[in-house]
DNA sequence: ATACAAAGATACCAATTGGTATCTTAATAA
DNA sequence: TTATTAAGATACCAATTGGTATCTTTGTAT
């Protein structure tokens, strides 16, 4: 038999790159077969409709971005090293990006209305666990002295986050960096404001 | 004849809420003939095609927000009152939006890439207008002593539209205003620092 | 070498899409 | 009151949509 595995893979990441530039709606099944050069029944036979395969595409690029975002925060001992890793994250991937289109999370949630309710819950889920983890950077940063006891931390969660979205957002539409680079910038001194 | 200027406010009121909601391209013809009670044939009177209408709808639903923000900006008059006025609109319009779907903006950027390049172009100089509004409140607060000088007027806007964007999407994704509040409650202390 | 099963290609389906040509209705000006 | 014309309804069009049933190919275990 012909490798699954690697057809499978080769649609998600076809798939998962048009849908996070396109749109999910707006790609259909005969954009994705012209993309990986398969056939209608090659991409049934890997998922059982489009919306199990946009499901699996979204799932994969998010699995992607943690995965390279989180690894290189582990690495860093500090909180103002892990925080510094997060923003160089964002910063190189305006230059070498693991797929197109921006944040699949604010891809996914701005295009999911209640009548595309699973990918929204997707979205719902992954906003969450990156709200989670970037608390959890701050509390244990006040754990180990690192961070201004009382700081907020589910609060400042929220204005990284959000800042980070909002940036990537104006950059992707003005087509420059800029945005994203001051959205930073503003970040690392706020980061500073909170530290020890 | 009957009065085709009510028909066609009905029209882009009714399209621009499904825009918004749904997405440009996922909301198709019938279901605005389903939101309106007109026809088809109606609705092509008034519009030259589907792009034409989805143009027209997105301004229209742009120059709601300029002309309500913009209005009790201009009301306000130091520095301080404007960002509270900006602050209270985006307070106020989670309880009572003029329109459904979050920013149109931000809504229109997301799904118009290169393919959708005049809806794309369009939500770029909406966000190019709010950006350079946000700049010249800046610096006439400078001007009138009422911001540090030196406060770099370009990139606090920016900060300012990043943030309120992402906690705009933040909000609209987890179903309640919390995140925007929290974005908001930071944008009020920042507002605080460069002023004098 | 051959049988077998999995992977993929082909050919179709009904439903929906954006769009148009044509017909009917209604308001107004004479 | 009636002729006119704009507004809106109806009925259609080809193209595309997601999806499926069936056929062919290909790798592998025997």
């Amino acid at each position: 038999m012909r490798n699954a595995e690697v057809t499978k893979d080769l649609i998600l990441r076809e798939s998962g790159n048009l849908f996070n530039t396109q749109g999910y709606k707006a790609t259909s099944i005969s954009d994705i077969t012209k993309a990986t050069g398969l056939t209608k029944g090659a991409i049934y036979r890997h998922f059982e409709s489009k919306s199990d395969l946009e499901q699996q595409a979204l799932r994969s690029l998010a699995k992607l971005m943690f995965n390279e975002l989180g690894s290189s925060i582990s690495k860093a001992g500090t909180f103002q090293l892990k925080m510094e890793a997060t923003f160089s994250f964002f910063e190189e991937y305006m230059h070498t990006p693991l797929y197109e289109g921006g944040c699949p999370i604010l891809n996914a949630a701005t295009e999911a209305d209640d009548t595309n309710s699973v990918l929204r819950q997707q979205a719902f889920n992954m906003l969450g666990q990156f709200k989670a983890s970037a608390k959890k950077i701050i509390e244990n940063g006040i754990k180990n002295n690192q961070v201004k006891p009382n700081t907020d931390a589910a609060f400042y969660a929220t204005i990284i986050i959000a800042t980070l979205e909002g940036g990537i957002m104006m950059s992707k539409l003005e087509g420059n960096p800029e945005s994203i680079l001051l959205a930073i910038q503003h970040l690392r001194s706020l980061t500073d404001q909170i530290s020890i």
